[in-house]
DNA sequence: GTCGTTCTAGAATACATATTCTAATACGAC
DNA sequence: GTCGTATTAGAATATGTATTCTAGAACGAC
């Protein structure tokens, strides 16, 4: 019953995450949204009650895809190279996701969702700190054996810090991470992670 | 002659600064910058043509206070020693300019220059980038005695990428970058630029 | 003191954007 | 075919912001 939809939230979203993806999310205005769809704008409200909850909606489900593989990945870790395979896996998903990278990478939450987290989705948003934090700690303690402030610090940089900082790059470029960047986050992350003087023999 | 100034650009700009750290660029509208300062809008506008010259000439000058800085203690390395100091020294900036350091670190050029430079900073904005390359090649062909593209984004990964991401979680939660992030951007420098398995000893 | 000039003050304007509203449409159910 | 309804369509509204404009104030020169 009723007239069949012609615009989903599916096409609202890509919409907004490639004019995001393209020059960012102060030019993710509805009418804009509404022309990169030839949509009207009216159409848009019939499925987000307002701008912010689509542009928070879209970058939680980025957030959600890089993050949860990023966890999983890390979660499956249980030493230095499982850690190294993690940080791998992570370049892949940029690869594989050269769109969602520029959403995530080159912009911040506040860019698009300023102030705190629409009511609908503050429990998703709740979960994501923790699903990271406790990945973390518990890598730390697998592989690390302490997952003391100092270990995690460590493993936050080499997991998480220096990579991203590495690819950013790229994806600001516009350009896929060359297969050395893999090498050179490796290396880092036995610097920072491995056994301190492992390398005297 | 004339009316002495009560609100000089540096005044100006110095609100502008404070709300760009505190709430982002977007805050830093023409009234907030006002209201921060406790001028009327109007005064604005003799020191400034317009809103977007004021923030680009903001950016500006820490972008160059940043880069200066780097780029001139990188010119005085001559090896992976001095690379490692280049490096601590960004990190003494960031320390010693916390507010600066959030306007670099947290936004991006084009939250405040949207689109090309206005006309009267094309010629400042241009020196920018070729400093910085010029700077890091100078550097490889010294210590690394090889300027190629692979050397190249090895420095630039080792320092300028990596120690960005490693800052940027402190910035961000406006803390200062503690100590250790220092030993973990060198152990990372020395194993990105370091000789290759010089640990076998 | 008067004049010329540089500035403060803040109201008025122009414009862009999110959001709402009214009407028209297209489909399934019957 | 008619009815009910979810949707398209796009004009109308409200709000916020950059910018401009008009007065008036404060100083130095003379």
């Amino acid at each position: 019953m009723g007239r069949p939809p012609k615009f989903g939230r599916r096409d609202i979203a890509g919409a907004a995450l490639r004019l995001v993806a393209a020059r960012g999310p102060a030019a993710a205005t509805m009418s804009a949204i509404a022309q990169e769809l030839g949509a009207p704008t009216g159409s848009i409200y019939h499925r987000f009650a307002s701008r912010e909850l689509l542009l928070a909606e879209l970058w939680m489900e980025v957030v959600e895809s890089f993050q949860g593989e990023l966890a999983t990945s890390l979660a499956e870790a249980r030493d230095i190279d499982g850690a190294a395979r993690a940080v791998r896996r992570m370049l892949g998903w940029v690869r594989a996701h050269p769109i969602e990278a520029r959403l995530l990478l080159l912009h911040r939450r506040e860019d698009f969702v300023p102030g705190d987290w629409p009511d609908a989705l503050v429990e998703r948003a709740a979960a994501l700190e923790p699903q990271m934090g406790s990945a973390l700690r518990r890598f730390c303690k697998r592989a690390l054996g302490d997952a003391g402030e100092p270990s995690l610090a460590r493993a936050r940089f080499a997991l998480l810090d220096a990579p991203i900082g590495g690819v950013k790059r790229y994806v600001q470029a516009g350009k896929q991470p060359p297969p050395m960047l893999d090498e050179l986050l490796e290396r880092t992350l036995r610097a920072v992670l491995g056994p301190a003087q492992r390398g005297a023999r």
